[in-house]
DNA sequence: TTGTTAATGATAATTATTACTGTTATTTAA
DNA sequence: TTAAATAACAGTAATAATTATCATTAACAA
């Protein structure tokens, strides 16, 4: 079971299957809307309030930096992102994250480094087809 | 003078002469406080519709991409950024960008390529001093 | 100058998120 | 296993950032 000191319950642990489950990275209405296929009486700020609490304690990711929308992500290991400018629809990127650049600024800058992200504006497949128009 | 389609108002202007003077990467709110010491009558809907129409003109970069608040940049030329994770400062990076990342990527997926960004997590200097205690 | 109309200031509406509050359910420990 | 303590809940109100609306004003081409 997940070693987290908040209480689990029925709505945290469907919160996080169906994140898991998305494989993508879905915004809280998005999966507000999942969950309550399960739990119909489930409220919009119990997804804000649980999805809080499972990136604090590192359980998912939350990407701040995506547009207007948080996304939330279930594959904790460091990755980057494309983005499409179109329709927002946010992928993981397959190739090792470069940590050797952190090096690179912490001897040019007074900055403690925190990490890193790289993020690819893209035109998806999707809307490169719709596009052509 | 400026090449862009819309009409030339002194508020366009005075945004863009303080976006310029600051150096920085105000928010819009920021922005508005500067521009009303010298044109006190303006609001703030005229400060985010002419970021809008200067940043769709390519004269500014608006970053959409650190946190809740849309930052303005009169830096056009690509370059990256740092931002501090405690007070959301927002500093330049003076390396160059690595445009060879994105030929990586061309090859590997179906995406139009747009562009890439590389942003880098910080405690800038104040924020770690105050860390401190 | 003047007529056309884009842009403005003021304000309302919208969107995403967070806060509040009385009720419910998870947990600890008897 | 049950009961007391309280964290988390659902429902709703509040907030923050941004966008839309609209009657009035000011750019600017003729």
């Amino acid at each position: 079971m997940l070693k987290i000191k908040s209480r689990m319950t029925r709505q945290k642990l469907a919160i996080l299957e169906e994140l898991k489950k998305s494989g993508s990275h879905p915004t809280a209405d998005e999966i507000y809307d999942k969950v309550r296929q399960k739990l119909p009486k489930i409220s919009l700020g119990t997804v804000y309030r649980n999805l809080e609490i499972l990136s604090d304690s590192g359980i998912v990711e939350k990407l701040d930096f995506f547009g207007s929308k948080n996304r939330y992500d279930s594959k904790t290991e460091p990755h980057y992102h494309a983005i499409c400018i179109n329709c927002h629809r946010v992928d993981d990127l397959i190739i090792k994250p470069d940590f050797a650049i952190e090096d690179v600024f912490t001897n040019l800058y007074e900055y403690s480094i925190i990490g890193h992200q790289l993020t690819l504006f893209v035109l998806c497949p999707d809307c490169k087809k719709k596009e052509k128009k």
